[in-house]
DNA sequence: TATCAATTAGACTGGACAGTCCAGTTTGAT
DNA sequence: ATCAAACTGGACTGTCCAGTCTAATTGATA
């Protein structure tokens, strides 16, 4: 980092740097959709270049193989949805009740994971997990189980003020999750992206699972 | 179906027709084994003949394209699975208590269908969705439908007989449906076969989950 | 303007694979 | 024993694909 080197051009404010940055963000983009589209095996190097706008040559500049292409596509995505979770926490105050808090982080996990693109990413992901079982546990740590052990986190705080009956947050918190997200999820995987519900559908799916939730772990109870 | 013919030699109680049995067969346990294991592109038909100690002459005798063979293949497995679900279902009698018969109705699908084969059948049928949409469809209506259809019925009967609160029957049991498969069933999409829980694990579970579900739905609610 | 890294088009290698063809062999029913 | 259907093995076609090579071009910088 001392003098000059300017190792791959990547951190200078522009110039051929830029023309680097430029290529590889078309490489990239192209792979993202080819590979969802068309899987590991079904997508080809020749038609990644072309819909790249591309030379071959260049892939291959910017990337050692396909299979370093494509571990990289899909762990860019898996680390994005990651952080689009972890975002607009709101992390349960003193004064906000349990419903609230449930149903909010409920439609905020619902309306991020249940997307074309993140359905198409899972769907991908679970198809080479023969091939690939390390994407699948990444996707699964940085997905379902970091929504989990923030609602863990949550409950447990509910338990201490009195609102939730005394349980295991974990268990708890994984039953809430899959409450909200199974239906859609394995709907999604089987049939397709026009099975995601609508966001209004969404919502109204989130509201039915908190209140079942609310019926089994609510202090007081209020069945409707 | 007059005299003589014999049209494909199937029909004949023995002799020629077991040779070509006898071929079919092994053809369709290399095709589910190789298929399962390396997808649909994954999977070659020299491998496959190889495996299924066959000619591959003999394969294309049998079977008209590699994609004919893979979609009897999973046509089969997706039936032969329904077939299973559907097989030792006991009817809700007046008489018995509806805890008692949501928690048989649990464990039974999950030990069907939380079984290495069925997983493996599942993410193949995900990955694929792009390829052959028909597939996903046919496993979600023979397998989570039917499901869920049965269970509706089910609560409908206990909703006259006074023993369930009054509510629509099938959102319900999409509920109960997915509060019992959604985490066990993703977590094993995902994180492959290793994941799968035991049976005393998904038993466990199966008890969790409906007293959940019966603490939202029971009419005489009692929350342990 | 001169320079040099990045890029390009396209030919090429080596291998795999779906599906066909053929000549000869096995098998089982009559 | 005879005969036809089923099967074998292996060669073969045409295609596709990952990855390499080359010679020429572009474009930012100094």
């Amino acid at each position: 980092m001392v003098a000059g080197e300017n190792q791959k051009g990547r951190d200078m404010s522009n110039g051929a740097a830029t023309r680097v940055q430029r290529s590889r963000e078309k490489i990239l983009a192209a792979a993202e959709r080819l590979f969802l589209q068309e899987g590991f095996l079904g997508a080809s190097m020749d038609a990644l270049a072309e819909q790249a706008s591309v030379s071959k040559q260049t892939v291959y500049a910017h990337f050692q193989s396909k299979e370093a292409l494509f571990l990289e596509v899909i762990a860019a995505m898996t680390g994005g949805a990651a952080r689009a979770i972890g975002e607009d926490v709101e992390e349960p105050l003193d004064d906000r009740p349990v419903r609230e808090y449930l149903t909010a982080i409920a439609i905020d996990q619902l309306d991020i994971v249940m997307t074309p693109r993140l359905m198409q990413l899972r769907r991908m992901v679970i198809g080479e997990v023969g091939r690939f079982p390390e994407l699948g546990r990444s996707l699964y740590e940085n997905g379902p189980l970091v929504s989990i052990r923030r609602i863990a986190r949550a409950l447990a705080h509910y338990i201490a003020i009195g609102q939730i009956r005394d349980c295991d947050p974990a268990r708890a918190a994984a039953q809430f999750n899959w409450l909200v997200m199974g239906a859609p999820t394995n709907a999604a995987m089987l049939l397709g992206d026009e099975a995601i519900p609508s966001r209004a559908e969404l919502h109204a799916h989130a509201g039915e699972a908190v209140r079942i939730f609310l019926c089994a772990h609510a202090v007081a109870v209020d069945r409707d």
